[in-house]
DNA sequence: ATATTTGCTTAACGGTGTTAGATTATTTAT
DNA sequence: ATAAATAATCTAACACCGTTAAGCAAATAT
């Protein structure tokens, strides 16, 4: 009756198996190219028998999903457990995240929503136009006009940044409410505008 | 000869009916269900015939994109010729930019790659501890303890858009230099610090 | 020794983007 | 008007996708 035991470990070593291969996947060809075909290979089965494993494709992904938060968690909390006062606590907590980012493209992308696919073709002049027209706009308040071109590129990405971020976290699962967004998306572009005016 | 003008003319007017075929399921849809089949279908031909007009269907989504973009950028352009000081124009554009997002979420989310495909697994607990560990964070700057949840709710997507927004902007295409990166983000973060201490 | 369960594969369905070849309709040339 | 050439369109196919059903072979249980 060993054997049961055996066979079950066998079982669990494949179903990790599975998440390793499709894992590795993920982290180099993006979830995109995740197919259930691929994995079968990497694993040297054919693709059904994942089935047995997982109710389909979108589970494996939740799952790859979960640990990724676990880890991008834990180095979170390593970064605060190794600064003292809450403002370091929280630059080196956010930090953390940044790194995380950068080191785990593919699953930062899978964790938080964010594609390249078709967008790609930004040859089209088109495309600059609302970076162009804050850029006047931030030139315009500028009083300093040393180190114009990069000060502005800098204080257009501030600002695109957390009006983005603040879409995407909504348009991704709804942070939180709109009297909240509103307030937040007003509260930052006047911090910004009083930052770049007594910059 | 004039035949060739009316040609032409109604193979203008295909191509037209490719793209607003095509904008409608993406509209409907999102992009993401946008297949060529689908387009023929809507526009009554079969699938081939569309790539006498467009190379292939990134060719299709480059097009809408480049569309969604010129609309963007007239609804900022008129936002900020509504208004008089640049702060005020500034405030102006980006909320201009925050409802074109929301009125035109598929096409938002096809322009700047935000996805919303297998991360909607929010119940595991594990995706709330970045969030945990950081309003921890913020608990502890509040000096004011009163609509401590709300506060501590809204301190904490201010933080996260930023950094998630320039985070996305980097992954998508590439925002600024890596130092511009990292100045942006030091700065937003002792920014925040500071507004939170100082609230 | 026979019956049953298990592990795994092959084959298939309906879907995708895309291409080649056949077919039909239209225009042009004679 | 008729024949040849060209354009417009469709059908069929390829290779991929996620997923399911049926079948086979080996291990297990009776």
């Amino acid at each position: 009756m060993a054997s049961k035991d055996r066979i079950l470990r066998l079982k669990e070593e494949t179903r990790c198996n599975i998440l390793e291969a499709a894992f590795r996947i993920v982290k180099e060809e993006g979830w995109q190219a995740l197919s259930m075909r691929k994995i079968a290979e990497q694993i040297e089965y054919t693709a059904p028998i994942i089935y047995e494993y997982f109710a389909n494709k979108e589970a494996i992904l939740s799952e790859l999903n979960k640990k990724g938060f676990i880890k991008l968690a834990a180095q979170m909390r390593e970064a605060a457990a190794n600064a003292n006062s809450p403002e370091d606590k929280m630059e080196a907590v956010w930090t953390a995240y940044w790194n995380f980012a950068f080191t785990e493209k593919e699953l930062y992308r899978l964790m938080f929503g964010v594609t390249m696919n078709c967008c790609v073709e930004q040859k089209a002049p088109e495309i600059d136009c609302p970076e162009i027209l804050v850029s006047e706009l931030i030139e315009s308040m500028l009083t300093s006009k040393e180190n114009l071109e990069s000060e502005t590129s800098r204080w257009y990405y501030t600002y695109w940044s957390i009006i983005h971020g603040l879409v995407s976290i909504n348009l991704v699962n709804r942070g939180g409410s709109e009297e909240i967004n509103r307030r937040i998306l007003q509260d930052a572009i006047r911090g910004i505008n009083r930052a770049i005016l007594t910059q």
